[in-house]
Formats: structure tokens, C-alpha cells, sequence
DNA sequence: AGCACGCCGACT
DNA sequence: GTCGGCGTGCTC
């Protein structure tokens, strides 16, 4: 209100336009085509800095952005605003952050903003909220307002100051907007904006005797004539107490050893004998800070790690291709302490659903108050105190998920990325859609760190660029430690008496395993990647199957929901009684989906607890891991489940996996496929006999001349994976180094196609190579998204852009005007080198 | 993100 | 005829 503005005329200084003022390139939260520039103030010179936060006005909302650059260059098409305040005295990131921040958002088609959106913490990203002032000078005379700016006018007469969360109570929500402006035309009020800090430091009562009775006689006499309120002296007594043993005497704790009341102590506080301080405190678990390693690494592990050092003389990321249990985990202990002891800090990453308490535990157990965590379940308070002491160097080592990438690191030295191939590493819905493994590459050069991908079955990509060399490549062929490798047997379904063996779903050697595995009191995991009861229905007389009139993939039969489902889009029908093709009203169901196995083991074993995994059972998050607890706890016997029974934790009391169709994962042309098959089959399998005991997997196929259960049979895993790629290596996957994927949906095929090809055409001869094909499953709302900030990135000049503009505006209003799709994916390489 | 503007369908 | 939905454009 009271600017400095008002005590300087407009126009004064000569140079206040001149050459001489400063400018600042801003990044603010938001989705912005591009960063905006911000005057600086005289005042404010000396004290804004590269990476710290400043209070910026946009349109009307105050936000809070960080300085990327400053500069002198006065931006010719408008007049910059000025930024109102500086909020840190210290830099908010350091310049690393902001580098790869541009990293991301450029290779990743997204604004800084978005990036910073999701690297700084909610606690630090102020956004102002506005606030009605009431104008004195009103009066109180209500006639000329409608009945909605009344009510508004009222209250604020009443309060003075209204907030517009206040005022959306008032009014319906709808339309507060129109009537505030109305207020404001009207002069009723006027509207300021205020920015507010999130954070909190959280403070603890400490209670301290007061100095005076530190000299033991006044102490002595103070305690031997107390005559009244014996509560009180009890609670003294508690004090000295807790002193003694513990040092600090926090309130909340006094008062639960004394059960005294907060008035009892209250009045000590009053006699001046006790004296409550408070203090800020952490929220962060504080361990001894200590490093200790008690184990011994194998022989191969010493190798191993031995290579892995060497490697990164020449290499800037080294490949760990471990077995399962092969003890890769130790390895990176030995890594994290080597770097630590170094000064230097060390990420280690694992995916989400990876991140247990098992894992977080053991590096605790290592690291003590060293290593800290990082995840989702953090509260905004927790991850500002986690930022500032990572910024500071004060943590050590980080353990985290995808996120914790983008934490301030100061002298980061390693990352490694365990489970470098899960998908899940790459962000998918909100922007940045950034892949955590190869930022994490790219951060590292920033640095100039090393990085440290593990993986039992690594990525094509990973492995492609390992042996193009760009990679070092250290394997781990052995067990640790004795009898821990399961037994793995294949049952042939051709071998079994009877005629359908497509009936077959428990082989007496199945079923024999289980009841042995429930005689001993263990576990099982049996794995079906079929979700949903039976994978398709078949008319007994015709022999028409269902199909999805939008995706041509069969329908699958759910029975809990008593829907058919299309598994490729996810529409659902009702369960058909008629032969669409010769109108008779007998279906059969083929094959067994997880439902089916959950239903036919719990006949088998009534006795046996069972559960069921999979993308239908689990709705929330919470799902997922209070079932896992309940399998921990061993208060589940049977886990029936498709993939998502691989992923997550070592059960110590699983002996036995089941496999229970094989074939179902490999009678696939896409490669893709295959390999993933490949890895589940291995995944799964380390899932038994990890512990001291050897347990079993029995994997059951009809198919015992597939090559993939050739080679599975043979226990030759790793042969098999280099066998596959190389016969990859000319695919399009791992040439490219930006890929972007686009999907066009549309009802007819053949149109999706022809968009996608003309939109390849387009993009052909602007950006370079590209791929089309069958798409994922996406939402429209996601692709059209990929189009706009494909249109964004675009340099807006070019002829060729403005061609490609209107057609893709036109193929995007072929594709509004259906509702439901047919869909084509392109997938085009974005750096025409 | 938010908010304004502009265009089409369903209603007092 | 208008109200209100959504798609589009703009913010230093």
C-alpha cells in the first residue's frame, strides 16, 4: 500500500529505464509456454540471487517462482513487472538443479515449471490467496447491489476482510468471480493478495529446573518442605527423574511419567521452580550417524564390485547385471559407504513399490542417520526438512523413489538405480513425464558422478548401450551364499492322461507341491498373467468368439462383476446369452484367468487361506500393501496373482511358485513381449527358496518346444536373454534418443491410420525419423495433450510448422468428433541429428 | 494453474 | 431467446 513508488515521482531518474536495470528469467510452477522475465528493483539488487525464490505477480495471483538467470537485456515487446520481494536469503537450488530441470522440460516436451512443480516440495511453492478488504469510504448504502453482492456486502462490513474461500461459502461456489468484480467496480471493497509460508518448523515444550536448585542444598531444602500439594512434588520428583536418565525432559513426557495434568505444571511454572522452553525440533527419525558394515562380501561380490570400481575410472555408468540373489544389494552397500567416506553424497533408487520396510531397514541398519528416505507417504513438513538438509549436504545418502532424483544434491557422486528396467521409473500421467534412469545418467554428468544401474533382467536399452560400449557391463552369474537356488521343473500338459488339456489347470505335481507347502506350514505363490475368470468365451456351435467392437481383442468374462470385458480398452458388456454369428445360446469358456484359479484352488484347499492379486482386486493403493502385510504375516496361505505378485517383496515362508501357464506368455510375435515373459519367468522364480531352504518352481506348459521353455528348461537363462538381443539390436528402440509417442484414435482403423500417417508425414520433414503402429490403451485427453505441447515445442515460424499445424488441427477435429476409438501410435525420434 | 472469451446444445 | 458446458488462448 505505502510503495516506495508513492514517494518517488513516475518518471524521476534519468537512467530508471536505462541500461542499467537488472532483469530476471523466472521459472514459476506452472505450465508456461516459457519462462517470463521480472524487473528487479533498486532495492532488491544486492540481494536477489541465482536459484532463489522471488514473489512475482502474474495476471492477478501472486506466485512464488525461483531465478533461473539475471540479466541486463530490456525485452523490447513489453515492459517486464517488477518482482515484489525476495523470500530466501539462500538459494533455493543449486545451479545443478536448474540444469537438469532444463533437461528434463526440454527433452521431455514440458515447461521448467512443470519440472520445478514436481521437484520442490508444496511447503515451498507459495501461491497467494486473495483477501477482500472492506472499503470505509463505502457507507452503508446497499441499494444499488443485487442480492448476491449483499450478502458479500454484508459480511465484509461486518469482518472487514473476507477470503475468497470465505466468500465461495457465502455464494454457491459458481460464480464468486463475477460478483467480487462487480464489488471492486463498485468500490465496496477492494482486493489484496497475500503470499504466505507453508512450512512450519515443528516445536517441543522442553521443560528445565530452574537454575537456582542447581546448587544441591537449595535443592535439598526445596524438597524436604514441601508442605502442600503433594501432585506437584510428584511431578518435580518426575522431573529429576527423567533429568537424570534421558538429560532433556520434553513436556508431553513429564506429564505422561508424573499422569499429572498440564494445570499441575502450570503451577510450578507459576512458582518459577520448573521453566518451559520451546525449541524446534526434528521431523526427520534421527539415527546415530555412524557407518557399519558387518558383513563380508563373497568372493564373486568382491569381483564384481572390484570390476564395478574399475569401470567407473573410464565409464560414467556401469551396468550390474546380477542373477537374482546374487547379493547386488551388498555390492551397493560397500558403494554408498565408499562415496560417503569420500564426502560425496550418494542416491540410491528403487522403484516405488520396492521401497519396503525391508529394504529401508537393512541400508539403516548400515547407515544410521547417514541414509534418509524418501517417498510418497512423506508429508509436505517432512520433505521441506529432508530438502534443506540434503541442499546443506548434511544427509549423506538418500534412499527413494523416482522423485527423490530431483532433491537439491550438492556434491552427488553415485546413483545407483536398482531394478534399473521397471517401467515404473518412467512418470507416465502428470508432466514431466520424465524417465528417473536416464535423468538420473544425465544429473550424473552434471555432477560429473557415476551412475550404478542393477537389474537381474536388464532393459534393452541399458543393455544395447552396454554393448555398444557407451556402458561398462559387470556380471554376477552366482548365488550368494549355499542351497538357495530353486528347483525349477517343468510340467509337460502333454504327458497328462485325458483329452482336453486345456482343462487342466492344477497338475497332480502342482497340487502335490501345494499340499506339501501347507503340510510345512509355508506358503505359495501361484502366478496366472490372465486376469478376470475365463480369457474368452467360444459359441459351442459356430465357434464365434467375442470381440470388442472397438479393439477386436476377445472379451473377457469376470464373474464377480458378471461382465465381459475388453481388456485393451476397458469397456465392458454385458454377459451375451445369443451367437451373435447363428443365434444359439451355447457358450463355453476357454482357458482360466486369476479368478478361476482363486475359485478352483479354495475347492481344492478348503482349508487354505487364499487371496487374490491383480489389477481388479486391488482398487486403492492401500490394497496392494495391506495385502502384502497380510501374505507377511502369514495370514494368507495361497497368493493367486498376475504380474503385480512379482513385484514388491522377498516372503520369507514361500517355498513353492507356481507357473501355471507358461504358454501364455510366449506365443507372442512382439518381441516385446517375449522378453517380458522372460523376465517375470525369472522374477518369479526368485521368489522361492531366497532364504536358507531351496524352494521349487514348477512352471506347467503344453508347449515344451518353445524356445523360450527350451532354454528355461536348461536353466541356460542368460543365453537366452543375449540371444534375443541381439537379435534386436537393428529395431528402432534403442537408436533414438528422444522418442515421443503419439496416439491417433479414431473409430475407423483405417482413418486412425491415415492421420497418423499424414501427421507422420508432417513430422517427417520437421523433426526426423518416426515409427507408426498399434497403440497402448491411452486417454484422448492425454494424446491431445502430446499434441498441444508437440505444437508448443515446434519453432512457431517455419513453413513447414504452419503446414503441419493445420493438420494436425484438422486430424485433431476428425478425431473430437468420436467418441470412441480405434487408435495408432507414432513414435517419432524428436532430434534430428 | 486460473481466468476470459467464444462457440453450440438444453431449457426457465 | 439465454444459461452454461467445454475448447482455446494468454499470462512477463
Amino acid at each position: 500500500m505505502n510503495s516506495p513508488a508513492n514517494t518517488l515521482p513516475l518518471h524521476s531518474a534519468p537512467d530508471s529505464n536505462g541500461k542499467d536495470r537488472l532483469f530476471a528469467e523466472i521459472i514459476i510452477p506452472l505450465a508456461l509456454p516459457q519462462n517470463y522475465t521480472w524487473g528487479i528493483p533498486g532495492h532488491l539488487q544486492q540481494t536477489v540471487k541465482i536459484g532463489c525464490r522471488v514473489e512475482v505477480q502474474l495476471r492477478n495471483k501472486k506466485y512464488s517462482g525461483i531465478i533461473k538467470r539475471l540479466h541486463k537485456d530490456k525485452p523490447v515487446a513489453f515492459e517486464p513487472r517488477e518482482i515484489g520481494n525476495v523470500l530466501d536469503d539462500e538459494p533455493l537450488v543449486h545451479q545443478q538443479q536448474l540444469d537438469l530441470w532444463h533437461w528434463i522440460a526440454d527433452y521431455y516436451m514440458c515447461s521448467e515449471g512443470e519440472v520445478m512443480n514436481a521437484a520442490v516440495p508444496s511447503n515451498l511453492k507459495l501461491s497467494g490467496e486473495s483477501i477482500l478488504q472492506w472499503n470505509d469510504e463505502f457507507g452503508s448504502d446497499f441499494s444499488m447491489l443485487t442480492d448476491d453482492e449483499y450478502l458479500v456486502a454484508e459480511a465484509l462490513e461486518i469482518k472487514k476482510e473476507l477470503r475468497l474461500s470465505e466468500v465461495q461459502q457465502i455464494l454457491d461456489a459458481s460464480h464468486v468471480y463475477t460478483v467480487v468484480k462487480k464489488l471492486i467496480d463498485k468500490k465496496v471493497c477492494y482486493i489484496w493478495e497475500e503470499l504466505k509460508e507453508k512450512f512450519k518448523p515443528k516445536t517441543e515444550t522442553y521443560i528445565i529446573l530452574n537454575p537456582v536448585y542447581h546448587n544441591e542444598e537449595k535443592l535439598a531444602d526445596l524438597l524436604n518442605n514441601w508442605a502442600k500439594a503433594p501432585r506437584q512434588l510428584e511431578l518435580v520428583l518426575a522431573y529429576l527423574h527423567i533429568a537424570q536418565t534421558e538429560g532433556e525432559v520434553i513436556q508431553s513426557a513429564l506429564l505422561k511419567k508424573a499422569n499429572a495434568t498440564a494445570a499441575q505444571l502450570k503451577g510450578l511454572i507459576e512458582k518459577n521452580i520448573l521453566v518451559a522452553q520451546k525449541k524446534t525440533v526434528n521431523r526427520l527419525q534421527s539415527l546415530p550417524v555412524k557407518i557399519m558394515l558387518d558383513f563380508d562380501l563373497s568372493e564373486a561380490q568382491l569381483i564384481a564390485l572390484k570390476q564395478v570400481n574399475e569401470s567407473f575410472g573410464s565409464k560414467q555408468v556401469c551396468l550390474l547385471n546380477g542373477v537374482t540373489s546374487s547379493g547386488k544389494t551388498q555390492i551397493y552397500i560397500n558403494l554408498i559407504e565408499q562415496f560417503i567416506s569420500r564426502g560425496q553424497q550418494v542416491l540410491y533408487m528403487l522403484p516405488e513399490i520396492a521401497l519396503t520396510a525391508q529394504i529401508i531397514r537393512r541400508l539403516q541398519k548400515h547407515f544410521g542417520g547417514n541414509i534418509a528416505v524418501y517417498h510418497s507417504k512423506f508429508n509436505p513438513n517432512e520433505r521441506v526438512e529432508l530438502w534443506n538438509k540434503v541442499k546443506s549436504g548434511e544427509i549423506k545418502a538418500v534412499l527413494g523413489a523416482r522423485s527423490a532424483l530431483l532433491l537439491p544434491f550438492s556434491n552427488i557422486g553415485l546413483i545407483i538405480v536398482d531394478e534399473e528396467h521397471d517401467t515404473s521409473y518412467k512418470q507416465q500421467e502428470p508432466a514431466p513425464r520424465y524417465h528417473a534412469r536416464d535423468a538420473a545418467v544425465y544429473c550424473a554428468s552434471l555432477f560429473k558422478a557415476k551412475v550404478l544401474l542393477g537389474s537381474a533382467t536388464p532393459s534393452v536399452e541399458s543393455y544395447h548401450n552396454a554393448s555398444l560400449g557407451k556402458y561398462a557391463l559387470v556380471e554376477l552369474n552366482e548365488r550368494f551364499g549355499e542351497g538357495k537356488l530353486p528347483e525349477t521343473a517343468i510340467v509337460d500338459l502333454k504327458q497328462m492322461p485325458g483329452k482336453d488339456k486345456s482343462k487342466v489347470m492344477l497338475t497332480p505335481a502342482l497340487t502335490e507341491g501345494i499340499d506339501r507347502s501347507l503340510q510345512q506350514k509355508k506358503q505359495v505363490i501361484l502366478f496366472q498373467n490372465r486376469r478376470g475368470y475365463a480369457p474368452y468365451m467360444v459359441c459351442n456351435v459356430c465357434g464365434w468368439i467375442p470381440q470388442c467392437k472397438y479393439c477386436d481383442v476377445t472379451l473377457t468374462y469376470h464373474k464377480a462383476k458378471n461382465k465381459l470385458a475388453c481388456h485393451y480398452c476397458g469397456t465392458t458388456y454385458p454377459v451375451l446369452q445369443t451367437c451373435a454369428a447363428c443365434g444359439s445360446h451355447n457358450f463355453i469358456q476357454k482357458n482360466f484367468g486369476t479368478e478361476k484359479i482363486e475359485e478352483t484352488i479354495a475347492e481344492t484347499f478348503p482349508h487354505a487361506r487364499v487371496a487374490r492379486m491383480d489389477y481388479d482386486s486391488i482398487k486403492g493403493k492401500n490394497d496392494h500393501d495391506n495385502l502384502i502385510k497380510l501374505f507377511e504375516q502369514q495370514r494368507v496361505d495361497i497368493l493367486v496373482g498376475t504380474q503385480m505378485v512379482v513385484k514388491g517383496l522377498d516372503f520369507e515362508h514361500v517355498n513353492l511358485v507356481g507357473i501355471i501357464d507358461a504358454d501364455a506368455m510366449l506365443n507372442f510375435t512382439d518381441f516385446r513381449v517375449n522378453e517380458r515373459a522372460f523376465q517375470l519367468m525369472e522374477q518369479v522364480s526368485g521368489r522361492a527358496g531366497r532364504k536358507d531352504e531351496s524352494g521349487k518352481v514348477l512352471i506347467q506348459v503344453s508347449n515344451t518346444t518353445h524356445p523360450v521353455l527350451q532354454f528355461v528348461k536348461h536353466h541356460d537363462y542368460k543365453s537366452l536373454y543375449h540371444f534375443e538381443i541381439v537379435n534386436r539390436k537393428n529395431f528402432f528402440y534403442p537408436p533414438f534418443s528422444r522418442l515421443i509417442h503419439i496416439t491417433i484414435r479414431h473409430k475407423e482403423l483405417h482413418i486412425a491410420e491415415e492421420a497418423a500417417n499424414l501427421l507422420a508425414h508432417s513430422l517427417q520433414q520437421t523433426v526426423g525419423n518416426f515409427i507408426t503402429g498399434p497403440a497402448e490403451p491411452a486417454v484422448g485427453k492425454i494424446r491431445n495433450q502430446y499434441l498441444r505441447e508437440l505444437l508448443i515445442k515446434l519453432p512457431k515460424d517455419s513453413l513447414v510448422i504452419q503446414e503441419c499445424k493445420m493438420q494436425l488441427q484438422q486430424q485433431m477435429m476428425i478425431i473430437q468428433t468420436e467418441k470412441r476409438y480405434r487408435s495408432v501410435d507414432i513414435i517419432c525420434d524428436v532430434d534430428p541429428i
